[in-house]
DNA sequence: AAACACCCTATAAATTCTATAGACTTTAAC
DNA sequence: GTTAAAGTCTATAGAATTTATAGGGTGTTT
């Protein structure tokens, strides 16, 4: 399951893509607009920001906007910054890479193959998914 | 990830599919080879006893067993047993469902789109890899 | 009856997740 | 230039979950 954090942090970047171009967007708006605890969003969005995926104005009229394209962000880089790993053991993990403690040869563990293909299908479907897929899906219907 | 329980039922299961229909093994040795605390496994053993997958035996010469056939336990099953829901979001978990709080309409929901997608795909694979097949990979090598 | 091994309850230690407080800095507007 | 708005940063605290341990109880076998 994904965290709080995580979750927040994906609601927060979709409320930001639908604005893009369109100013900076302050805290507060968003902290309203989508029910996070202001200064738990705080700390969540100075991340993104060292991510490089938001920059932020400060002062009166500041506030949070999107830096890097809509088509640009996708939940694996969403995900992997908020809550770590993707995969579901540290054996089969790109970024976070831990060999088991047990396996003499990881190629011929019967536990490990199963998940490295469950890590590669989801790599595969989250990596699509973008901020732009994400909130072109919801446009049909409209505001939330 | 999964938690260190998950894991250490997943790899006492497969320890048992290895000596399935040899006996029951006790706790202890189980506990030895897999280097996994006793008392935490005794608690895992026990939980996957009265969700029928093992049997035991008390008294001299006891121990565990597997009950159900190696074919038919799979990494859903144990997963589900001990770390709950399998999807990443409570919205599109089968098992363990959950409404989000925000989202007017499930359908539209650009985000959820894309973790029932994983999830789909998850159980797909997680479901075809059983301890049978776990086993039998291994054994093209040999022991661990 | 004695040894053995699972059964059960309680609890404690450690870690992670979630949330909050408060002071500081930068910027814009008047 | 003063003021107020809004992000920045550090520290910490509460809650929940995970991991692990202790110790006695119970049923079986020899």
């Amino acid at each position: 399951m994904l965290s709080k954090k995580c979750k927040y942090a994906i609601h927060a970047l979709v409320y930001l893509a639908e604005r893009y171009q369109q100013g900076p967007v302050h805290i507060q708006e968003i902290a309203e607009r989508q029910h996070i605890p202001k200064k738990f969003l705080e700390a969540i969005l100075l991340e993104l920001r060292n991510a490089k995926i938001l920059h932020s104005k400060k002062g009166k009229g500041g506030g949070y906007y999107l830096y890097k394209k809509p088509q640009d962000v996708n939940l694996i880089e969403i995900i992997r910054l908020m809550d770590g790993a993707i995969a579901m053991l540290p054996c089969v993990s790109l970024n976070y890479y831990e060999p088991c403690e047990e396996c003499r040869d990881e190629k011929m563990c019967g536990i490990r193959d199963a998940f490295l293909g469950v890590r590669d299908e989801t790599l595969r479907i989250l990596s699509e998914s973008t901020l732009e897929q994400i909130v072109k899906r919801q446009k049909v219907i409209g505001r939330r």
